[in-house]
DNA sequence: TCTAGGGTCTGTAGCTGGTACAGGCTCAAG
DNA sequence: CTTGAGCCTGTACCAGCTACAGACCCTAGA
């Protein structure tokens, strides 16, 4: 199957979904909310994407990955667009980054310590007492 | 402030967001959901909420607070109202949610370990060089 | 040549777990 | 009599997607 116009093989949405593994319509929310730039259009009004359309929509992806709100990844977009972006400012917003991703490590452990502890005590018979429901109804 | 009709303090929304320290329109949005029984309401349309409502709207909470979602929380209310509940089953329930809190748990490490050993090789200088972004830009 | 099936386009609704606000009612104090 | 607080309803909004309807467009096979 030959493209008659270009010799370049055109990226359409959907090969872009199939070579990130981006699902289909996030690609058009990522455009929406402008982490993904607006493509050129075919005459047909597709969408046209390019190697730098993977790139970025790869980025965009190992930051969502690293746990990164789309806001954070906005502003990693934004330093590296800039092209004067410094190894400090990255550093600040991956350490910043850092930081929550460690936060919410600590509540969940509290969490697990919590339920584990009170799952432990249970018999697990066929008794209606229960000492998870006992913890939920506790009085403060 | 003496209620001249009644003897017994009647419980309006406010006074149930004040004892629990649950939001006040959450306590509708439960409602709504189904998680919180629809009290009876007085001549004037007003919910009446009483102690039973205070223990569910607590319980409710301290569930949340443990992480299980509102779906669990149905779950759990179910057992605890359908009367017959067991231990066996309330643990059964409390383990499924710990094994997914253990995941997010593992998740979030394994986030937390690639963001550190990357932000550790920053120089934190005015460079453009930067190792987070060269992990984001890696060619997989 | 016709047709069936895929792809793409747009806008919009749905999900979770809330939060908030507009517009209207009621009630008590000053 | 007015003012403020509380309550009522429905609805819109947040993140971060996902999915679907209804309209095009294009290609391959019969």
């Amino acid at each position: 199957m030959i493209n008659h116009h270009r010799s370049v093989k055109v990226l359409r949405r959907g090969d872009l979904a199939k070579l990130t593994g981006c699902n289909l319509e996030t690609i058009r929310y990522y455009e929406n909310i402008g982490v993904m730039p607006e493509p050129p259009r075919s005459s047909k009004n597709y969408r046209v994407y390019d190697d730098r359309h993977v790139a970025r929509l790869r980025f965009i992806m190992r930051a969502r990955e690293l746990g990164f709100t789309l806001d954070e990844v906005r502003d990693l977009l934004a330093l590296v667009d800039g092209g004067a972006q410094t190894c400090g400012e990255v550093q600040g917003l991956a350490n910043a980054h850092l930081a929550s991703v460690r936060a919410k490590i600590a509540d969940l452990k509290r969490i697990e310590h919590v339920l584990s502890s009170t799952v432990a005590q249970c018999s697990g018979d066929d008794v209606p007492e229960c000492p998870v429901i006992d913890a939920l109804r506790e009085e403060a």
